[in-house]
DNA sequence: GGTAGCGTTAGATGGTTGTAAAACTATCGT
DNA sequence: ACGATAGTTTTACAACCATCTAACGCTACC
């Protein structure tokens, strides 16, 4: 249900500073996709597909959860990360209307 | 008739991670606010608008082009800069399409 | 309770980058 | 032609950041 909301989220002038950054990074925007394709995605899935240190991951999760992109629950000892959908349509809303309309 | 095109632009992997760290930096992304506020933008009014050098500004222009997101002509002495809208809009499609839909 | 697995934290390091000063190029006005 | 104005390039530097290793904290299972 947090999936299709109606009413546009708010974000920030920190908060989209901080999207854009977390974004910017290659590794953490593949992380990310990896994320948005498989639904409830265990952290450790990730050590898998990416070439990186697990603590280099880690990493990664928290600055995407601090950007507010990605949601990340504990259950027993893996961390499961879901991606925030509604606020990437945020930021790409807040995106198109700082730049993307016509003056 | 750049502003609007029914087709989609297509963005490589390169200029999407471009345009990714162009964005990431606050100043550069006020720096293309400002750009996509006045029409033709005369580089020389965003000095005076921000406490930057010079340098820094060209610097910002420089990879504001680079990710394809400004149309920069000079004319003259001055560089008008002009904001790419179908880019920009490209890259919001692209990023809803990676992260935004459900799986 | 001990051992193994998952994730976090701390510290170190190499690379990237935002910034400015200075020197340079180019264009305009007089 | 000269001076002024606009922008570029080079170089240097400080700050940031992605990454790793190692040590730690939890949770699960036997």
């Amino acid at each position: 249900m947090t999936t299709r909301e109606g009413a546009e989220l708010h974000l920030t002038t920190r908060q989209f500073e901080l999207i854009a950054k977390a974004l910017a990074d290659p590794r953490r925007m593949a992380l990310l996709e990896t994320i948005a394709g498989e639904r409830p995605c265990p952290c450790q899935h990730l050590r898998d597909q990416f070439p990186v240190s697990k603590a280099t991951i880690s990493h990664h999760i928290k600055e995407l959860v601090r950007a507010g992109l990605v949601d990340a629950r504990k259950t027993g000892q893996y961390l499961n990360c879901e991606v925030r959908r509604d606020v990437v349509r945020a930021y790409t809303a807040e995106l198109m209307r700082r730049v993307g309309r016509a003056s």
